[in-house]
DNA sequence: GCAGAAACATACCGACCAGTATGTATATCG
DNA sequence: CGATATACATACTGGTCGGTATGTTTCTGC
């Protein structure tokens, strides 16, 4: 097996693993399980438990969030609101009913962990940040060209547009059903519209 | 020391224990260090630890959704969208900064247990579902009154506003910082505002 | 082709965990 | 006043945890 090959199968692994039970409650030995590996091969890439957290934050989860929000919102376009709800509508269809009851891995784990551990809370707010940012930028954009309302705060409504996203992931998971999630997600789709001119 | 009490503190210092590393990681030895009493103690009063965290959600957190929102909502009013502010106002008044970082405790175990314990998904969702039930039929009400827009569905509208506000602390949580609810909350408001006739 | 490093596997360790078995003091009740 | 139940305290157990120490094999560079 290939030495890159390893590492990334016992991150995605852990990913799986803390998806599942939360990081504390991830289980090393599961981990390895899944993997296909000895411990010698987990410490071999890495110093401890918590720095295999870290990388699946900044190489698994990260990459996630570039994928379906940061990159595609990252594309010139003439029409932001549009685009917004096109990712919304985009990440919502990526989510089997798995995924579902299992949640954001984003917001899990900062939820989690952020309280007791600073270096997840930095690395978790680093990301928020990064999406924040974007889709202020998006509707600052929209705002240029004239498709979104002048009145309305940027920075403030992006904080809000996350913040509605997350807690419809979290109504869904807790009530492990899609269903829930679509109907939350209808009205954010009302509210993204009602931010056009 | 009366039973009551008793039974009481161990809940307490459980529901803080919780609240403080998740229920999973929550240690027992704390929890009874924090009471000042002995695993005996717990074991009298309590089947198990699952059954403790059972407690906690059924008494304690309980006791907080139904002092903050439910019957607050239940009064009699005739204007529903200030009352629906009121009960965000205050509640965002109640908690200080610590409360922020560790966030709604409804909400964290919601999140925790969830995909894992059958027995923790029941109880939250009961809470859920009464949570927007009674902003429900708040909507509701207002729509008789006249003061509610008819173009929106109670239900529908209540959970985009649960899912807002326990976003709203998510995002708060993660920052670890107040200013990022009140900032959020401030659009909350506005968003309500935009319910009205 | 040989030395050393990289890439793992195996076996083991102390700490902590939820849970239990047993002891004991106090209150209750006939 | 004696018996039984309640309300705890203390001591202990098996299991799991993250982490480590020590192999062993394969690859790499000279």
């Amino acid at each position: 097996m290939q030495p890159d090959t390893t590492r990334q199968v016992l991150l995605n692994a852990a990913f799986h693993e803390i998806h599942r039970k939360g990081f504390q409650s991830a289980s090393l030995t599961a981990i390895l399980g899944k993997a296909g590996v000895t411990k010698g091969a987990l410490y071999h890439y890495f110093d401890s438990k918590r720095a295999l957290g870290y990388a699946v934050l900044e190489e698994v989860i990260s990459d996630h969030l570039r994928t379906l929000w940061l990159d595609p919102l990252a594309e010139t376009t003439d029409d932001p609101i549009t685009q917004l709800k096109d990712c919304l509508i985009n990440a919502g269809e990526q989510l089997n009913e798995k995924d579902i009851r299992l949640g954001c891995p984003l917001n899990n784990l900062a939820q989690e962990m952020s309280p007791i551990d600073q270096g997840f809370r930095e690395r978790t707010d680093v990301m928020y940040k990064l999406w924040l940012q974007t889709i202020s930028s998006a509707l600052q954009n929209g705002q240029q060209l004239g498709k979104v309302r002048k009145d309305i705060d940027p920075e403030e409504t992006a904080l809000f547009i996350v913040a509605t996203l997350e807690g419809c992931m979290s109504m869904a998971k807790n009530a492990q059903d899609k269903a829930v999630l679509l109907r939350c997600g209808k009205v954010v789709l009302n509210y993204l519209d009602s931010l056009g001119t």
